[in-house]
DNA sequence: AACGATTAAGTGGTTAACCAGTTTTAGAAA
DNA sequence: TTTCTAAAACTGGTTAACCACTTAATCGTT
């Protein structure tokens, strides 16, 4: 599905280079609170790259909040010190490094409190469109089919209703990668997808009867298979 | 420090209406997975937009897995249900509501796992590492100056600590929003910046100490007040 | 009429030119 | 020398042109 993800991380990898050589600039030039960086063009041309690189790494730099753009003036370093700066750059270029394991464990995190909140502040919208989806997946995985999309869209209605945006986002976040390494790793035969329907539809109803403790317990048991297949292979 | 938030917010406004408006148009012209989309030219001819805009929201709706653009050739719709992906672009165009209660509730799910983890996967220079913060707090703290940004630094160094990519990068994410949050309610006055620096130094001898279950409790004492007052006044 | 080769049109990706607004500089008046 | 003004240079943001490549169409040959 993702063969360009070669293409993809040599781009995230010319970026994270360029982070690093602004960071340096502004050490070298003890650059302080306040204090200007150079133009985005002569930043291209200093380190022979296009400035539309630059402006991206610049955009990065900014959304952690270390860079601060205004139009038409300059780019400025924010109002935090060097030190921070410098330790908020190394992680941020170490952030590629989402093994399979970190992932999952998250997730599993994520999920045991998303689906108590869900039990605890679902409407009956909520409800049904977990329904939906719990029938949906049934019904691919009884027929055989890859029902992995359908797994997770069940999870995610999950986090819907947990009326948290946050972790909902998260959730959305980690959950295209968790596609590409299900496939990659084969987690999913369709044996385990078979039962993982009767875990599925306990959940739903420990979520209708608005029983969070219950409603944890089933999850955790649903993820008991992936927590032991995820930490004996890697 | 963030003043052109509302201009952030009109460019994201006009990017989820695109996105809105290329899901109306997947499901008005029936497109099912593999079936390709209009040209990026077209869409923006369309939508009376630049191409540039158009991009943008091709980009964000590939990054959750939803569409998958190929180089000279066009833009596709993902091996993805015409329903799931509704319901995916629905919860994305939601995800701007991400209230400071949200947030807070999962800073602490968060942090409570990441001090038990650091706890137990800690290196000698993780330790350093987060003393040296603890260090750069007390010293900020007691000088009476505004210590939000070393505060968070010493979270983000356990979150660094424990050894878990994912949350450390959910971590990072939310740091700016907390950041401005903090500005804008006023949530720390300086009693409970030096109040903070006792119960930073017990989270950190527990880590220290390698005890899991004493760091998470002196973590949770350490977020109680934070608790409350997210809880009471919002 | 059917097939193959060649050309034209169309695609996402990239680069260079342009824009409106700011900042510095040069210049003239006092 | 100082101060006010105006113009030139510079800034991040945006748009239009260009590129390499793919795909569809067209024409010629069999």
């Amino acid at each position: 599905m993702k063969l360009d993800t070669l293409i993809v991380s040599d781009n995230q990898k010319v970026q994270n280079l360029l982070i690093d050589k602004i960071r340096e600039l502004i050490n070298y030039k003890n650059l302080e609170p306040g204090d200007k960086l150079p133009s985005e063009r002569m930043l291209s041309e200093k380190f022979e790259v296009s400035r539309g690189m630059v402006r991206e790494a610049i955009q990065k730099l900014e959304f952690y909040g270390l860079l601060e753009s205004k139009p038409q003036s300059g780019t400025f370093v924010a109002n935090i010190g060097i030190i921070a700066l410098n330790g908020m750059i190394d992680d941020i270029l170490r952030l590629e490094e989402q093994d399979f394991k970190s992932l999952v464990e998250t997730r599993i995190l994520l999920e045991l409190k998303t689906v108590k909140l869900a039990s605890l502040r679902r409407s009956e919208e909520d409800l049904a469109h977990i329904k939906e989806m719990l029938d949906a997946y049934e019904k691919k995985a009884l027929s055989g089919e890859d029902a992995v999309q359908e797994d997770l869209l069940f999870h995610l209605a999950i986090a819907k209703a947990s009326g948290n945006g946050t972790m909902n986002k998260f959730m959305l976040t980690i959950t295209p990668q968790i596609i590409i390494d299900f496939g990659k790793y084969h987690v999913c035969d369709k044996n385990q997808a078979v039962l993982g329907i009767a875990e599925h539809k306990a959940i739903y109803e420990a979520i209708k009867e608005q029983n969070p403790d219950i409603a944890r317990q089933k999850m955790k048991d649903h993820f008991s298979v992936l927590y032991q297949y995820c930490y004996n292979s890697k």
